[in-house]
DNA sequence: GTCTATACAGTGATAGAC
DNA sequence: GTCTATCACTGTATAGAC
């Protein structure tokens, strides 16, 4: 309840109202409560139709599911990008790179996502590539690329970007990432996150800068 | 099957056995499957013993669930030490914490502990507590306690050795202990795990070394 | 397509005999 | 303490009316 949907007024005008209420709805349940807690009783109330809708439009549970985890796993990391980050100024633009990392992965909504993953990964083996491949990956090859061009300007001693990508990552998101996977604090603020994205890119141009 | 009890044979000799016997059981089964995956049933039939035998032993699935993780987390970290590494020798010492650390934090058993603790952390807040400060943090404090004496002999140059033992940490987990828990590989063997280190140590002493 | 009502299976937990 | 048999409940999934 709250953010969703007035269960008072007819229905939703427009094309497809229903099925991406119940998609909405699945959404929201799942990531608040995770797979096996959550029923389809919940999601058709949340959505505001009934359990036989919910199933007109989806197979069972683990279809809706595997949507929903689909849909996320896209449109998280849709949007990361170093293209435009200058390779002269090696250290300004990985602090930017860290930090827009960092308020990604470690945004509420990515977490949750990212935790029940885990957690239903025995059930939903494929799912667990679906994220990598949208996620992680998809952030390690940004990364790489800029440290490629990174090199070229001079700015980087570099002999394997790939594996440098990978350690700028992991410096990056050190144990706040393990930390809200298990609840242990409330999501970090701009300020915590600027702490951490610093220390780590110090770290690394310690390694890796050119003529350091 | 297999490793427990013959349910032929009348019952275990010795003391406690049947309360051991349900522990074990109920250990294999969470490993294996997570929490809600788990039945009753299921972990009084791979213990040779009744589902009423279960609850006269203990008071429901979530008391059974927390014995076995506490014991777990107990279990697992408790031998990780780095006191007896030599300081002056930091690429060595350091070299053979990485292994250490990953071939216990890499291990099958651990992953799958961390793995349903990350999936169930909403319905048991307190397990995630008890897991980080019997892993994480006790691994972390063990690097940060070698960090200074290494700083005390000279081989490394540290400002914060907390934060440096973080990144240390994470330099060595890299995005092996996230692809593991999302169950995209198999676990790695001695070759993968001692390159890994090598490749970690090596970064984090072109960072740290002292005279560098 | 959508609803109400229900079938059916599986779960955690318990009662009562021994 | 241990077992067999059973309860009450919840969950997924579906049948039939509109």
């Amino acid at each position: 309840m709250g953010a969703s949907g007035n269960p008072g007024m007819r229905d939703d005008t427009g094309r497809g109202g229903k099925a991406e209420a119940i998609l909405d709805a699945a959404r929201r349940e799942f990531l608040a409560s995770g797979f096996g807690a959550v029923s389809m009783d919940a999601i058709a109330r949340e959505a505001g139709v009934s359990k036989a809708t919910v199933y007109a439009h989806f197979t069972g549970k683990e279809d809706l599911f595997g949507a929903v985890v689909a849909d996320l796993s896209e449109r998280y990391f849709r949007g990361f990008s170093a293209s435009e980050l200058d390779p002269a100024d090696v250290g300004a633009s990985l602090t930017t790179l860290a930090r827009r990392f960092l308020a990604l992965v470690l945004s509420p909504e990515a977490v949750a996502l990212n935790r029940i993953l885990i957690g239903e990964v025995s059930r939903f083996p494929a799912l667990g590539e679906v994220f990598w491949a949208a996620g992680p990956e998809r952030t390690r090859v940004q990364v790489e690329q800029f440290l490629r061009r990174a090199m070229a300007s001079g700015s980087l001693m570099v002999t394997d970007p790939r594996a440098a990508a990978e350690q700028f990552v992991s410096l990056v998101r050190g144990d706040m990432h393990l930390r809200q996977l298990l609840k242990l604090e409330q999501a970090p603020g701009r300020a915590a996150i600027a702490g951490a994205a610093e220390s780590a890119v110090a770290t690394f141009l310690r390694a890796f800068a050119a003529g350091g």
